[in-house]
DNA sequence: TTCCTTGCAAAACTTTTGCATTAAA
DNA sequence: TTTAATGCAAAAGTTTTGCAAGGAA
């Protein structure tokens, strides 16, 4: 087994662990889409991960990447955004955070959070409690 | 002609200039729409001002309901929301504002520019130039 | 007439669901 | 063996598009 095989041993098993201690089944296709998704923080679309598992040669249908996705996010591995209309983008970060999104070229970066402070916010409605701030922050061309 | 038909026509007529002023020629179907709209601070989707218009008798389209709704953001008289995966909001409020997601119920709420202030926003990346800032505060039921 | 708008249907896209098959414990 | 997960195809939901017909200038 060479260090690369290794390498990816490891991050298998660390995934099988994590799905485990959710009490998410670790079968072959979760800990595909787990050690994809959880390997860094990052933002991916269910096709995008779908393509990148078919490319890699994993055998895996769109149903079950959707089941796995929304199961991880009900869970609490992931974090399902929704930033434009046109799809969800899955983001593995699930520390509290916000985001740039760039217009131009759709990307999403994290803002890590003390880099935004509020310094007022508005009472939650009468039998209401906040369950969480979303900030979107749109970024264009410089002019 | 009595009072109630006397305020729609008044209505109408304002949307029809606020449409003439973006350049939109005012067709019956726009301002059916701008009216509906535009008559207050709300946030409908595609589906509801379809069904709203075909309740009040009008002969109206999907696809012009879209075009329309497209058309309008596109020139600023409303703005499109991305706050649920589900569907595009059309909010006809386009001053700067955030919003309020009662996560139970599915309602949006107005939340005005002076109710939240920020005493640190991060620096946008090199190249690019803040064009927005979109803030969600998810609420549930209180505990 | 000429250009734009509309309606309808179909297409495109994303996401979900039903069900037979397969894999996991 | 028993239960749960997967793949495939089809369905569902939202939005867009092609095109013929209708309306405005």
């Amino acid at each position: 087994m060479d260090s690369q095989a290794q390498l990816s041993d490891t991050i298998a098993s660390q995934c099988e662990r994590r799905l485990s201690d959710c009490g998410i089944r670790p079968t072959g296709q979760r800990v595909r889409i787990a050690v994809l998704l959880l390997s860094a923080p990052q933002h991916l679309s269910a096709e995008q991960i779908l393509d990148s598992l078919r490319a890699a040669g994993a055998r895996v249908s769109k149903a079950t990447v959707y089941n796995t996705l929304n199961l991880f996010a009900e869970r609490g591995l992931i974090r399902q955004l929704s930033v434009d209309g046109s799809r969800a983008w899955f983001d593995s970060n699930v520390d509290a955070h916000y985001h740039f999104h760039d217009l131009t070229s759709g990307a999403l970066i994290d803002v890590p959070v003390p880099d935004v402070e509020f310094s007022r916010l508005p009472p939650p409605p009468p039998g209401t409690e906040v369950a969480g701030i979303d900030v979107v922050i749109r970024l264009r061309k410089k002019a």
